[in-house]
DNA sequence: CTGTTAGCGCATTCAC
DNA sequence: GTGAATGCGCTAACAG
């Protein structure tokens, strides 16, 4: 049971505002506002009084107010498919990094794979009225297509090359690295390559691996695809395992696999150790991605690299320019912009 | 007098607004306003008419400037160490989750692991007036930490159990539960037992840790502690790796190794594969997190769960029992949730 | 360098 | 069930 002392005691009443410190300070609120922000030409005697007025009440700006008078949100919305995915987590760090300075702040989401997610999240971020929004992939519900189209700011696709982009792009080819893998392994001398992933095509980077797998072995007149689907995607370390152990009992001529992404090329990679089936010997394990993890395994795990701080740093500078065409009422026209991928070989291939 | 632009010009001018949409639904603001929020009593004929204008028009509520009338922002502010780490990704996912149907959104920052970096986003999250703010840890600048008191919103610290709390708490011992490993590992019969862990104290968890490790050392009468701090915190793989040789060269007979988190153990385990040292019959490794590659990697990591998605579930509970508090004027008493951890033995001990 | 005026786009409060 | 007036806290634009 919790008293509450009686009304007498100092009732925290709403939060100081600026005129709260115009008045403590004896000047308008205006020059208060001035004194806030950089740049601005103030007596520094005025702003030494306003700051000391700041600091007591503890003022703290109201953005939100701010913007509304400004249209200046000063934040872009980012939405990734998941936080708990170090490739993410680089391009964020990268977008974030590109923003340094800017005066901009990155409001960041998770879709966790879901474009229906993604669709609930665009509509609540744009009705923050970010000055521009990154999404991650090129495919989106209808609707969330159209809030993007209609949003009046800068779009910027990532990690990816969307046939038919919003309005900006920045990533690469999802098929074409994995077609890069595919031949790489391929003059490695491998023939029998399989392909594990997820059962459907919610990760739609994931999805378009696999269709380059299956492009590639075409092209090297490699018939036999040897596909595992396993799991909603994103697999797990644990599914890449499973996946593993039914690759082999189905196709136990099998020579190499290829991996979504590193987590499940690493599951993989331990359930043959915890078998004791030699890898690359018996058979070769590649993955996506470059995690730190598939550097640090024992065999490393040969995989492609995708530049994830890259795109992130770049998608950083193209919002930084089409922010700026807005403001200038002058939209800048819409740019792809393709990063690098590189197979990396290592041990396990 | 403002004259507003004949409605007929197709000059794609500003977003939008709700007065758009009255106009061309034939009714007034505040029955779209009403339309547009759940629960208002609106003819449902008059809601068609607006819903049919809102699509037309593409309009998107505009929420920044419905919280300077209502008071309330419909976000809490959310910091974290790092993205790039499953742990604080399933907080994360945990504090979503809780607040899924409240009408709160989560706006996540991320920390780097600095508090000066923290105090800056405690800031810039601040001006933007979110109902409530949670930070991971105890640790703060002086100045982030009056932030936080005078913010005049919840705050919930973490992932610790801070000795002088800004007001709510949902977290764990880390000490404690580090203690809890080094006794498990004496159990098993190991003596001569070392930690792994970064240089600074800028991981505070991690200082807290070997805290833990050194306090239970010191119970269970084992006088010679083996410390290596290697690299920024927080550590990676490779740095574990290389920590774990560094080990072995200062202290050739050392037993076990605690790692200050399950990626530098598995850096430090691989790096025993690599060079063909028996784990755990040469030396023991155990971890801390409970992260997927513990479980997955081989042999599977001993280490200590944590709970993380609880910690991010209940504390986003605790933040709706308070945010209540404050709308209703009846703050609620500063509270502190424990949560579980939970030494996991596996095959790495 | 500083102040005044006039909104930004919405929700609150009170009418009807 | 709907509307009118009013103001949230701040800044743009101009004046001085």
């Amino acid at each position: 049971m919790v008293v509450r002392p009686a009304a007498t005691t100092v009732v925290k009443a709403s939060p100081p505002t600026m005129s709260d410190v115009a008045r403590k300070a004896g000047v308008s609120t205006m020059t208060v506002s001035r004194a806030l922000r950089d740049g601005a030409s103030i007596a520094s005697s005025t702003r030494e009084k306003i700051m000391r007025a700041v600091d007591e009440l503890g003022y703290v700006l109201d953005q939100s107010a701010g913007s509304l008078s400004s249209k200046r949100t000063g934040f872009v919305a980012a939405l990734v498919p998941s936080l708990n995915n170090s490739n993410f987590a680089d391009t964020a760090r990268g977008l974030t990094d590109a923003l340094q300075g800017s005066g901009l702040q990155v409001l960041l989401g998770y879709t966790d794979y879901l474009i229906e997610k993604e669709e609930e999240l665009i509509e609540s971020m744009l009705r923050r009225r970010p000055e521009a929004i990154v999404v991650t992939g090129g495919r989106h519900t209808a609707r969330g297509r159209k809030l993007l189209e209609n949003a009046g700011i800068p779009v910027i696709e990532t990690w990816d090359l969307p046939p038919r982009p919003v309005r900006h792009v920045v990533g690469f080819s999802n098929a074409e690295a994995a077609e890069a893998l595919v031949r790489h392994l391929h003059q490695k001398g491998y023939r029998k390559i399989g392909f594990i992933g997820g059962t459907s095509n919610r990760d739609t980077r994931g999805a378009d691996r696999r269709l380059g797998y299956e492009r590639a072995m075409g092209a090297l007149g490699l018939k036999d695809t040897r596909i595992i689907s396993f799991g909603t995607p994103p697999i797990s370390m644990k599914q890449g395992g499973e996946a593993l152990t039914r690759l082999l009992e189905q196709w136990p001529d099998v020579e190499a696999a290829i991996c979504v992404s590193d987590l499940s090329a690493f599951g993989a990679l331990m359930e043959c150790r915890r078998r004791n089936i030699a890898v690359p010997e018996r058979i070769a394990i590649a993955g996506f991605g470059d995690f730190e993890i598939s550097s640090c395994s024992y065999p490393a795990i040969t995989t492609v690299s995708v530049n994830c701080y890259d795109i992130g740093r770049r998608t950083g500078e193209l919002l930084l320019r089409a922010i700026e065409g807005e403001r200038a009422r002058k939209p800048i026209a819409g740019e792809t912009v393709i990063t690098d991928y590189e197979v990396i070989a290592r041990e396990s291939a």
